[in-house]
DNA sequence: ATTGAAATCGCGACCAA
DNA sequence: TTGGTCGCGATTTCAAT
């Protein structure tokens, strides 16, 4: 059982808002409701589908917190420098992400964090002890644009 | 606005599955349908909720197999600018986050697509056609230092 | 703040083409 | 395959407690 391109269309759209009714998600795919409805029904039983669920706010009612965006350029790319910096990384509660980019000597992270004070001392106590590493650029995010993110056109 | 015993339990059993219908989980919880109604739309409106979405399968149209850091520049920073910016980027699944950076005029995105080809889709189709872009840079995540840890409740 | 009734809406299962 | 119609259940609104 093979995937269409509408049946991707209607994937994506259903990601955004799982709560769309089938006329409307058959109306932006070029569809009519039934057979759309038919659609997301293969689909959920070829596996496809998994499931329904809410995507969560982050935090306690309203609870701010900051988002900083972290470039680390190491000197080196060995395993071991790499290893010993995502143990570092990874034993850090407050990087919520961590790639290494390719082609280039950095990972990106983003350390969610109370406030800056509690960011600074994350950089000072952690980051910039880190061996090999040449240098920390760090960006605050002003904000989130996805957190908004609801009921999709 | 501070979440009730039973407004977790909501969350729980819709976690499971959101399209669960109100009778089911007002009863689950000991409340009727309308008043479990009235707690779900509470929920969403003091952003505990932020949508809801397909849990996909594996193997299918929704596996993602490369994360993409993007920076986006744009010649301003203008409200108009930052809201059909902003409004696009929430209508594209694949963008998984989205920040607005301080003090410069930059976006940073984390795209996940299925493979480069379909990144070079997201790019040329969604992201290079943005009014007021002045530079896109994009660089692929060669792996994940965290494995792809996913935030709770 | 919760309830129950009423009206509307969308789903799911039939048809015909 | 698709589009159309219909019955039923669910959602949503609203009055009342």
């Amino acid at each position: 059982m093979d995937i269409d391109s509408r049946d991707r269309a209607i994937l994506r759209l259903l990601q955004i808002n799982a709560r769309r009714t089938h006329a409307e998600i058959g109306e932006q795919v070029g569809l009519s409701a039934s057979a759309c409805h038919r659609r997301i029904r293969m689909l959920e039983q070829a596996g496809h589908i998994r499931g329904y669920t809410v995507v969560l706010g982050r935090g306690g009612a309203g609870e701010r917190r900051v988002n900083m965006l972290v470039q680390v350029t190491l000197e080196r790319q060995t395993e071991d420098y790499l290893g010993r910096f995502e143990r570092a990384v990874r034993a850090c509660p407050e990087v919520k992400e961590c790639f290494l980019i390719a082609g280039s000597f950095d990972y990106w992270l983003r350390v969610e964090a109370e406030d800056a004070a509690s960011y600074e001392l994350i950089h000072s106590e952690i980051l910039s002890r880190l061996p090999g590493v040449t240098r920390i650029n760090s960006s605050l995010a002003m904000r989130d644009a996805l957190g908004q993110r609801r009921d999709g056109m």
